[in-house]
DNA sequence: GCCTTCCTGTGCGTATAACGAACAGCTGAT
DNA sequence: ATCAGCTGTTCGTTATACGCACAGGAAGGC
C-alpha cells in the first residue's frame, strides 16, 4: 500500500525544524512529486491530522493518538513508571527507561527530580545508542553481528572529547556491559552528564528494556554512582523481571 | 486516498484492550475487509510499525514517531512544561496542561508530584471535556454554537454522583468559567479528585490551551483551592502570555 | 508599471494499486 | 473425526493514485 507508505512519511517530516510545511516543503522533505504531497496533505487534512491555513500545513493533537496507540497498547511503559518514580524518590535523581527502535533508543518512562538545569528529554525523545548508557544496554542484549551492523549504520559523531565513536572501541564495552551487567557512561553525550544503566528483563529472560539514574560528575563520582545507584538499580531491575 | 485512510485506522484501533490482533481482529476493530486489513497490516509491518509473530500483529515503539512529530513540531508545550514544573514545586501539587482535540482534550505537559496516589495519567492521555476543569476552560473558549455541537455529539456517563451531565447545567458552567476566568470542578470525574484550571492564551489574546492544579478535596478545600492556587495560576498565565 | 519566479489548484489519460471473492491449507475445539 | 475459524494466495475487475500539463495568483526584482 504505497498510499500509506507516503503518507507516514509525511507526518514523520514535521519536526521542530519543520513545524509548518507547504506543499512544495512537504514533496521536497519526503522525496515526492507536488501532486502527491498534496493528496497525502489534504488526505491527512481531511482525516483531521492536520491543520491549513491555506499555505502552510500543520499538525494537529489528533497525531498524537497514532503515537499514543503504541504506549496504550504496552504494559511495560507504565509498569517502568512506576518502579522508576519510586526509584527516583529514594535516589532524588533522574530516572529514566529507554527501548530500542532501529539504532536510536526511546524513552518510555521517565522519572525526573526537579533542578535547576532541566535535561530536555520527556518519554518519546530518542537519543543515540552509541554514546549512552540506556543505549549500550540495549545494544549489549544484541548478537555481535546485529550490533555491528547498527553501529555501522548509524552516525556517530564526537559529542564531546569523551565520545567514543570507534566501532571496535564501542564493541569492547559492550562485551564489559555483558560481563558486569551495568554500563556506565561519563561525558559522552554532553559534558556534566553522567548515567548509569542496567538490563531490564522480562520473566522470561529477555531484555525488553533499559533503565538508568542520571547524574552529574560533580555531585556524584564514577565510584558513587556505581556503589549507591547500582544496587538500587539491580534491586528494581529484579523486581521488575518478577512481573513482566 | 483511502489507503493512507485506512492504515491510520488501524494504527489507532490498537490500544490497552486491543494490544495484539490477528488480521481478523483488525478487520473487525476497523471495519475493513480482511483482506483490505491484511494489506494494511502488511504494509505496517514492511515499514516497522509493526511486530509480526505468525499470528498476531503488535505496534512498535517506531509508532511514538509518528505522535512525537507533532509534539516536536510545536514549541507550546515544551513551554508549558518549564512553567509547569515551576508551578508545581511552588504549590506541590500536580500541574498540567491540555489542549482541545475534538471532543476530548489531550494532555500536553504535565508535572507531577510523588504521592502515593498517582493519578494514572501523562502526557498525551485523553479525558473528556465536559466534566473536568481542563476541558470546560478549552470549551468555553468557543462560541455557544460549536461547545453545544461537541456536547452533544459525546457520551455524557456521571462517573459521580456529582458529574453534571445536562449540556444546560453545563452550559452555564461555561458563563461562570467566561466570566470569572477559571474553573473549579470537585469530584465529577473521580472521586476524590478536584482540580481548578484557567484558560492559556498566546500574544494575540487567542486560546491555545489550559492549565490546572489537581488536588484532593479532603486536603485542600473548594475555598483554599481558589484563594492559594488562582492566584498562582494567574500569574503563570501572564507570565505565558507574552511569550506565546 | 511589467516581468520573472515560484507555488497552488485542477483536469486528464494512463498505469497500476487496491479491491473482494473464492479457494486451499492449517489449527484448535467440540 | 468433523467442523469452524483463521490465514495466505490467486485472480479478474474496478477505480484509485499517478505524473504531467496548464491556468491562476502571490511575491519579489528590475
Amino acid at each position: 500500500m504505497l498510499g500509506l507508505e507516503k503518507g507516514l512519511a509525511v507526518i514523520e517530516c514535521f519536526d521542530d525544524s519543520r513545524q509548518r510545511l507547504s506543499i512544495s516543503d512537504a514533496a521536497k522533505a519526503v522525496g515526492l512529486s507536488r501532486a502527491a504531497a498534496r493528496r497525502c496533505l489534504l488526505t491527512l487534512n481531511y482525516l483531521g491530522y492536520t491543520d491549513y491555513d491555506g499555505k502552510f500545513f500543520s499538525l494537529t493533537p489528533r497525531t498524537m493518538r497514532l503515537g499514543y496507540a503504541y504506549l496504550a497498547s504496552t504494559t511495560i511503559p507504565q509498569i517502568l513508571q512506576t518502579y522508576l518514580e519510586n526509584l527516583c524518590e529514594e535516589v532524588n535523581e533522574a530516572c529514566s527507561a529507554a527501548i530500542l527502535d532501529g539504532n536510536e533508543f526511546v524513552y518510555v518512562a521517565r522519572a525526573a527530580v526537579k533542578r535547576i538545569l532541566a535535561a530536555n528529554v520527556s518519554v518519546g525523545t530518542r537519543l543515540p545508542i552509541f554514546c549512552t548508557s540506556l543505549g549500550r544496554v540495549l545494544l549489549s542484549g544484541l548478537d555481535d553481528d546485529q550490533a555491528q551492523k547498527i553501529l555501522e549504520s548509524m552516525p556517530r559523531p564526537a559529542f564531546t572529547d569523551y565520545t567514543k565513536t570507534d566501532i571496535e572501541q564501542i564493541k569492547m564495552e559492550l562485551v564489559k556491559v555483558r560481563g558486569n551487567g551495568y554500563c556506565l557512561v561519563v561525558e559522552e553525550l554532553q559534558l556534566g552528564l553522567s548515567s548509569i544503566a542496567v538490563p531490564v528483563f522480562n520473566s522470561a529472560g529477555r531484555l525488553v528494556a533499559s533503565m538508568c539514574i542520571s547524574s552529574q560528575p560533580a555531585r556524584k563520582s564514577s565510584q558513587q554512582m556505581v556503589e549507591e545507584f547500582l544496587p538500587k538499580l539491580l534491586r528494581t531491575q529484579k523486581l521488575l523481571s518478577s512481573i513482566l
